[in-house]
DNA sequence: ACTGAATGTGTGAACGTTCACACGTGCCAG
DNA sequence: CTGGCACGTGTGAACGTTCACACATTCAGT
């Protein structure tokens, strides 16, 4: 009943041609006789005949596959970067292997296990600040293509692709400047994050150009999940602390962050503005609906793929380093300071 | 400066031993002197080298690469489902090959080169009604491994594996209806897709079984997504038709629900009560938290991924069918009907 | 009639593995 | 002292393509 796979052999024999005429049939390559091309093309047809991909990679060197390292899929931010990616890579014949490695060590078997079936390059999604140049660096200087998408550091030679962080920071802290806020708290990304850290920076640089001080005990960190958010902002509370904004750097913590608010009496934004970061879908479905800078993640991913093939077919190419900028999205998490 | 990448061969001459027995130190099978292993071992050691994959699926015939075909990865479901699948895929070392294909056509296309690749398997995630047969039901025939994740039909002859719909959108309505509540509309997703169906099945089952009439007028559909949750339920209100409670059947939808009836002045769930579906991360953090059934999406993908290798495995497996339920999470979108 | 291009087709080798087999040793049991 | 088994290693073919060539035929230009 189920018959192997027909074979390029199979095909030409029932044509009655040789390999090489089926090839260049399949590859539109060559001449071919009107007559024979159409024998082979009927032969394919009955056959059902798909033309072996491994085979071919064997023969060519390159498997038009780029392998994804990322911490998880289901974060909202990797999700739509890798849908990017992949739509890129869909475009220009390339697929899109993926893994995800929560913690550093998994990385590593990953990406052995990537080189093994010899993707043609790497997009390595937030490489943590420290596995990072230890993986990949010896790997770019061996010629294998990498590009870091989201928390890249600038100056490997490596390509990356990222938002700006650090003028995103500035303006998110900016915007509350501008509303008349002058203690401002920041619920921050872990702080091994580069991106964290760039965001961080960002605050300080607009709280310091405002001629504000910098309070250490008002930045408190959590993992971007809601609920890190959400204790982190407990925490800040407890502190008895005064401030009347939060910038939160990412969408979910500043949900977590709001619920925290509530729960304790505080209104948002009425007694305290909130501004988060990303803009999820479901930032404008908050109550209030957040108040919050836009990333264009598909973009993103869409660049980084693009990046990435460019550099496989151009191995000298030099590596790039693009910063995308963030966009604000005004809701109602935030208003004017009270008088 | 950058040279080929080591082969076998080269391990081979550098080791003074033929390719064979490289193979038997990286198999580790057969019998291999010890010194030699040692001089094998050093010769792969220095040369960097790593066993081509794809030269090991030229000759095995297989990939041990699973394809995975979704709608996108963005939604939380897809993401969360794949994820599982793929740690499951990872353990049992397959590799997935992700594919998205937001509308039908896509999905030939993507399909037809997944199979040129040659992927041991497939997973098809949320198959649209119409279109599926007709892609997949020829493979199965053919002998390629295929699982069903999410929306399978149970009288084709194809694994699948899902949420219990029926049972779930029973439960749900019967949940409100304990509640006292008399008029429910639901807010279902789209009516082409089959979980939408049997949600809405069950929804009806749990109407009759308590002596309810069911209302055509109090059923809306939207696509899944909060602003269709939240366009859905104005053109519910608009009808001016009475209920008190809503049953959306997944959270973005209830969220948007939610959102549409802060905005008509209905508290819920002091007016209206809303219950959900799926037990999204967020679903704790909109306000109020919402109550809705925690599916185990992870372990969806997980029992996928590990039926689909079964089936590579023994071709002559038969066809399995799972219904995993979906679990009641209580939280404060819902509350007895008001007196 | 000869040259050379355009057209059309086939052959052997190569890509990097593993498999099936062959060909050693040396040692122990009969 | 001989057969057989455990151990250790190598050889050629195969997997399904494509590449570089070789080889034919036809036709136009000289």
């Amino acid at each position: 009943m189920d018959h192997k796979r027909a074979t390029i052999k199979d095909v030409a024999a029932l044509a009655g041609v040789s390999r090489q005429t089926v090839s260049r049939v399949v590859n539109n390559k060559g001449y071919v006789a009107d007559a024979t091309r159409a024998r082979v093309v009927a032969a394919i047809e009955t056959l059902g005949y798909r033309p072996s991909a491994v085979a071919r990679s064997m023969v060519a060197g390159r498997t038009h596959t780029l392998g994804c390292i990322s911490p998880n899929l289901t974060d909202y931010t990797f999700a739509s970067i890798i849908e990017g990616a992949q739509a890129e890579a869909r475009r220009q014949d390339y697929f899109i292997l993926t893994g995800s490695a929560p913690a550093e060590p998994d990385a590593e078997g990953l990406l052995e296990e990537m080189l093994r079936r010899r993707v043609d390059g790497l997009l390595v999604l937030n490489p943590r600040a420290d596995g990072r140049s230890r993986y990949f660096l010896p790997l770019v200087e061996k010629g294998v293509a990498v590009v870091y998408l989201g928390n890249g550091s600038l100056d490997e030679p490596v390509s990356s692709i990222r938002c700006n962080d650090r003028e995103g920071g500035y303006e998110a802290t900016r915007y509350l400047i501008d509303l008349g806020h002058a203690s401002i708290a920041i619920v921050g990304g872990p702080n091994n994050e580069e991106c964290a850290l760039d965001r961080l920076a960002g605050y300080r640089q607009a709280l310091s150009q405002a001629g504000l001080d910098f309070d250490p005990g008002l930045v408190v960190s959590g993992d971007w999940s809601a609920i890190s958010g959400y204790r982190a902002t407990r925490r800040l509370l407890e502190t008895r602390r005064d401030f009347s904004a939060i910038f939160a750097q990412n969408d979910r913590m500043a949900i977590g962050a709001i619920r925290a608010l509530q729960e304790a009496g505080c209104h948002v934004p009425d007694d305290v503005s909130v501004i988060g970061f990303d803009d999820i879908p479901m930032a404008s479905y908050s109550y209030p609906p957040l108040t919050t800078f836009h990333q264009l993640l598909g973009e993103l991913g869409r660049r980084a793929a693009w990046l990435l093939i460019e550099t496989i077919q151009d191995p000298q190419r030099q590596p790039d380093q693009v910063l995308v900028p963030a966009r604000l999205v005004e809701r109602s998490s935030c208003a004017p300071l009270r008088a």
